[in-house]
Order: structure tokens, then sequence, then C-alpha cells
DNA sequence: GAAGTAATTGATCTAGCGATCAATACAGAC
DNA sequence: GTCTGTATTGATCGCTAGATCAATTACTTC
């Protein structure tokens, strides 16, 4: 019987709909995963057809990467912001640590476990997720050379201690997610680990929770 | 043409062809990683039908739980094995950061980053992921719970502490993995590290690397 | 107001997944 | 040597994935 009625059409310019397309992409993504970022997933969250998404998007890996690279961003920006407001070395570390794991960002986190995990199989994710990796390195890079200029820190080495530092505050997030269990209980013990790293006296880095 | 030549068949024992498809699945996990484990590559690994695969597992999520378990609960053995060889707790927790960090373990961290995301669309494996993080838990807890009764260490909560030093030696692993980098270089720094978290005298954790 | 451009649809193709099952042929019992 | 139970095959179903494309229709332009 219900002979489907044909649905209304909307013809925007390319630019916009293809804004649209990312913004709905990164809404599923954020909501559900990046495995969840189907071509017909996007489409309906957009509200058009699967066949319009893949006409605006060469390949899904390509639309995955992206997706991936804007979530990060988003997140490497605010928490730059939100560390550049404390005032030394010190407490931008207890800041980052802070906002880290405060477990306001489950979503984000599930996102790069996948991406971890899916960028086995895609080259374009790959690439992003290491880019994205270095842009968090080179963020507290920044805040350990700091604290080495200011005395408060004394490590030789700010890039590998960076490194160190995102790697050991993301396995604990990832265990968190995993177990089902608060990250937050973790962020005093976490910052006396970081003084131990970035060679600053016991106590001196300051958090919150 | 060619009508296809019927493939000779090997009848088997049950248990016998059970064992057998389980370790041609593990086989295939620690080659190619949990997602490469579909009812075909496993069959074409074992050298048998998708059919005969699926008649011995009941379902594929239940295999890749099965398979998953049996890896780590290997693992774990293994370092287990290694850990007791030291003669005391800061040398065992030395030699955990030791094994755990060598690099030769990047398969197994591929099956578990992997397990990681698959555990969100899979109960069984959730639940196998959530045992075998208890597992090591158990065994990093045992550790540092003895070091605090030899007066090495001082930490008044073991097993949280534990939750921490896995967390931070997974999430280095994985990084490396990402990036493509080497682990082993981490090894000295996290049992600086691990120093602050259990409350033991600085340079008291020995690494080999 | 007409014409042409191109954004959009909807149907379709191929591929791979887990799962099911009638038919087959092997191995052990007698 | 024969029989019988069942391990095993091979074909198939239903589903979802990415991708492709002719047909359609909504805009822009003149």
């Amino acid at each position: 019987m219900s002979s489907t009625v044909p649905r209304p059409r909307t013809r925007k310019a390319p630019a916009e709909r293809a804004a649209e397309i990312v913004a709905a992409a990164t809404a599923v993504a954020r909501e559900q995963g990046l495995s969840a970022l189907t071509l017909r997933a996007v489409a309906e969250r957009a509200g058009i057809t699967s066949g319009l998404v893949a006409h605006y998007q060469p390949s899904m890996d390509d639309l995955v990467a992206r997706v991936y690279t804007d979530l990060v961003e988003e997140e490497v920006r605010d928490v730059e912001r939100v560390v550049s407001a404390a005032p030394d070395a010190p407490a931008r570390l207890g800041a980052l640590i802070d906002t880290l794991m405060d477990g306001a960002r489950d979503e984000l986190t599930v996102v790069w476990v996948e991406g971890w995990a899916m960028a086995r199989r895609s080259d374009a994710l790959a690439l992003a997720v290491r880019g994205q990796m270095q842009r968090w390195q080179a963020l507290v890079e920044d805040i350990v050379a700091a604290g080495c200029r200011t005395g408060a820190f004394s490590t030789t080495e700010p890039g590998e201690v960076a490194w160190e530092l995102i790697g050991m505050i993301d396995g604990l997030n990832a265990q968190s997610l995993a177990r089902g269990a608060d990250t937050t209980r973790f962020a005093r013990r976490t910052a006396r680990a970081a003084e131990a790293l970035v060679g600053a006296r016991p106590g001196s880095i300051p958090v919150s929770a």
C-alpha cells in the first residue's frame, strides 16, 4: 500500500551542505563513538540520503579521520584555555590533570580508544591520530619546559616527560571507561606521579579534586 | 567448468576439534587482532568450513571473549612467573615494568586496545575485559602490599595504587602502539613515577632497560 | 517566465558478516 | 565387512556496510 511519499528536497549551497554533513557526523561520533559513523547513520542524522553523504565525502575513512581530528582539536583548545588560566607551571599541570580526569570527557575517551583501534585498519585515521597526539604532546611539553625555566621543575627532557604524562592520563581514562569507574579519585595520586616525572617538589602540583 | 573438487573430510573427536578451533582463533587474534576474528577467518586458519566453526561456537561474541580471556590469562601467567623470580617487592615492581615495557608484547597491546573498543558492543567481551583487568590488579596489588609489609613501600591504599600503575603502563603501551614508538625508553621514568605512587625511596625500584 | 545547471534522491551493486541446515561421508562398534 | 551415528560440508539466508549512478527537481540566471 503506502506508496512512499517522496521526500521533500532542500537544495543548499555545497559548502553549507558539506558543513552540515560533517556536523552531523561529529554529533554521531560524540554520542555513539567513531565506529557508529556509517554512511546511513550520518545521513539520517543530517536528514538526508546516504547517497548525498557519499557525494560529499569521497570515502568514509576520510570522514572518520576528519571527525576525529575535529573532535580532538576542539578538546585540545578547551584544555588549552583552562590550562592557560592558571598562574604558573605547577598550577597549569595541576589544572591539566584536573580537567582531563574530571569525568566530563567520557565521550571523548570513547572516541580516541576507538581511534587507536580503528587506526590499524585506516591509514587516514592513523595519520589523524598521530597528528593529534603530537598536539597534545606539544601542549604538555610547553608547560613542562616553562616550569623548568622557572625552576619549579627540573627534568632535562621535557618532551619525553610530556609523552609519558599523556600516556599515563590516557591510560587511566581508558581504564575507567572499561571498568565503569570514576577517574577523579586518581587525580591526586597522578599529581604525585607527575611531580616525580617533571622533578618537582612533592606536593607542589595542586589538584582540586 | 571446474566442478569443485569436494574437500576431503577429517573427522575428529568433538573435544579435539573444539580445541583446534579455539587455537586457530587465538592464533588469528594474536597476529591480526580481535577484530579479525571472523567465522571465515578462523575456519580458513583451522582448515575447515565456517559452518563447522559456527557448529562448535554458539556465537562469535562468545568466541571473541573466550580468546581474549585465554590470551590475557597466558600473559598474566607469564608476567607472574617473571615477577616472582625477583627477590623483593621493589625488584618485583621493577621486573613488572621491565617485562611489560620491553616491546615484546605489541601483539597483546593490540588485543586489549581492541578489546576496550569492542567491549562497548559485546557484553560477553565486556565481562571478559573486566575480569582480566581484575587479574592484573590483583597481581600488582599483591606486590605493592608485600612491599608495604616489608617497609619498602608506604602507601596506605595498595589496591588503588595498583589500578593506577596498570593504567599508566597500559596507556604508555597503547601510545607507543599508535605512535609506532618504542616503550622501552619510558621504563626508567615509569619506575620513578611508580616510586612516588607506592611511597618508595627514589631510585629503589630497579629497571634494567 | 523559460532554460539550464547541479544538488539531491532512491534504487542498486558488491562485499563481508553471523548464522542455519539438509545432505554427505567418515570412523568406530559390532 | 557392514552398519550406524554424527562430524562435517557446502549452499544459503538475512543483514549491514560502502559505493555508484540514472533520474528527478529545486534553484539561479537571463
